[in-house]
DNA sequence: CTGTTAGCGCCTTCAA
DNA sequence: TTGAAGGCGCTAACAG
């Protein structure tokens, strides 16, 4: 910087007044400095302007599961749009099985090195929240609703409800819900999306029994299925918690030939980016919203001197495609 | 630190050696150090750790398209594995389309702000080039191999290849290759996979005219593959330039009733995480290899202190699914 | 509008 | 093995 002074022919603290377009510089003084500024290829070094400002420029994401996931690269993505608008950077921290997220916990890597963490759908426990709070720093929560926190989620339960509604009305009664029984790693989301299936089966007098099938991390869906349809009285419809799981399904059930909707219904939830060339019926979250309304969360925390928490839920969307249909007679 | 340093009866200096792990200090010291500093639950600056060493411990990756692609993702996660592994941060700049491109070739955001840069898939005109090595800092391209600089990349000539000759030993005589023609965000290995398909074509005795149907952004690639069928002399297998626009393909063809393999082969690239879903026949392309090895040859080039730049070539793998069989008769 | 003067928090000599 | 002192590169407050 002092050299681009020097060739500029000003101090210093002209140059990083210049530099960042402050109006207190004359505008010929600030095209002199960034000349000289161009001429020498200097930029400035963050790290020392963030030591001087106490200001990071630079958001955190700490995401669960891989970062290739339909989710996850989604949110992200959306998260990276806002900020890089706003001129922020995005900082990403993973996750990918209970140990690691411990270690996370343990050294809180994020303090002091971004000044604000996006904590993307995983389920936590108390002390781990408590940790996070002792951070001290702006927190949004992405489909986890805590006290006193910032968050944005998806309407899980009413998406789910959507679903299973969308299946009596089509004139089924028998409607299961297919759902991954992870124990690490569990997203909230889950257990909001089970028990909306459970209310609608509850309340709504036209349906049956509710019958939840649990899909082990490494089991084939459709080897869980198939078995059923041979009983008396079959499911003719399926909620299944994820387009993921209901895209693993379906191509397990087409080769056991079973026909989809003829026999048996299926309906997902996400519209997964594969969903619309599977044909699948699905409840659409809007993830990409969800990532933008995160990433704004965090800004407006960030710029302001005391902080106020906001909850956002965005809402789902039924999307009819062609594995659902009405019931076999 | 300071307040660490008093609660532990010690100085800074101390300390800071203390919370490195420096053998210099006494483990008695070491150990009263740490307590004090959980106790405060003190973490150390970044921004002032790097300002004084000038290492960010922080690596940049420039990536071209949306983080949710499936390469991306995959790409990113095992970056993100490495770099964690060896205590290093993950710092991410995308670029959606070319004013994005040359907004993040005219400011350099990365400069002084990372201790290196992997620049991913993407084809760079000479002055962009010109303009990264400016930068100063240690450089990995991913799939772009570039005189003088570090690169990993797929070999994506023998892999088109491997394809061509798959659907020829399987008797087909007359093979398409089916590309998207983007022009911005083209990737190098795009071209790759063409030459590797004509060098086939036209070296292998057995092989007949060779054909690249091109489909541009929005289309729809199955409206272009259908009319072809209906020719006198029609192919019998096509080689796609990647599974996402095979996988297109594929569901469009199954609605205008093609039968797949009976009347047409088709094989991918890339082996995307829906293709086995698909059945899709694909040549597997080791995305997280390639990450893997960005990333280390990126710690590498930090580590030393004359970097010497290394050239890595990985090999693709021939997967045979339920999308390629013999021609029809 | 511009220059001068102190730090920001940590690390690295150099001395003890 | 530990402490003291200076500086990393930038910005903010204060003069002018």
């Amino acid at each position: 910087m002092e050299d681009v002074a020097e060739r500029a022919g000003v101090s210093v603290s002209t140059v990083s007044r210049a530099l960042r377009g402050s109006p207190l510089v004359s505008p010929e003084t600030t095209e002199r400095v960034l000349v000289a500024a161009a001429a020498l290829s200097f930029a400035v070094s963050r790290a020392a302007s963030s030591l001087a400002t106490g200001k990071l420029n630079r958001i955190a994401v700490l995401v669960s599961g891989s970062l290739g996931t339909w989710f996850n690269g989604t949110l992200l993505d959306a998260v990276y749009e806002t900020l890089h608008q706003a001129g922020q950077e995005l900082l990403i921290y993973r996750t990918l099985d209970t140990q690691q997220r411990d270690e996370f916990f343990a050294t809180l890597p994020a303090r002091r090195n971004a000044d604000a963490l996006i904590v993307a759908s995983l389920s936590l426990e108390t002390t781990q929240q408590r940790r996070l709070s002792e951070l001290g720093m702006p927190l949004v929560f992405v489909n986890q609703r805590l006290r006193g926190a910032s968050s944005v989620a998806v309407d899980d339960a009413a998406g789910a409800a959507a679903a299973t509604r969308h299946l009596l009305e089509l004139g089924h009664r028998r409607i299961g819900f297919v759902s991954a029984a992870h124990a690490i790693d569990s997203r909230p989301s889950s257990a909001d999306r089970v028990s909306g299936y459970r209310r609608v089966m509850a309340e709504d007098r036209r349906a049956g029994r509710e019958r939840v099938i649990l899909v082990a991390p490494g089991d084939d869906p459709a080897a869980m299925v198939y078995p059923l349809l041979d009983q008396t009285r079959p499911p003719t419809g399926l909620v299944v918690e994820s387009d993921e799981l209901a895209m693993r399904l379906l191509s397990g059930l087409y080769r056991l030939g079973v026909r989809i909707p003829g026999e048996l219904s299926v309906i997902g939830f996400d519209d997964h980016a594969s969903a619309a060339a599977f044909g699948l019926s699905t409840i659409a979250q809007p993830v990409d919203l969800l990532g933008r309304e995160a990433a704004r969360c965090a800004l407006r925390m960030v710029g302001a001197n005391r902080p106020r928490t906001t909850q956002l839920v965005v809402p789902t969307q039924l999307v009819r495609r062609e594995t659902t249909g009405p019931p076999p007679d």
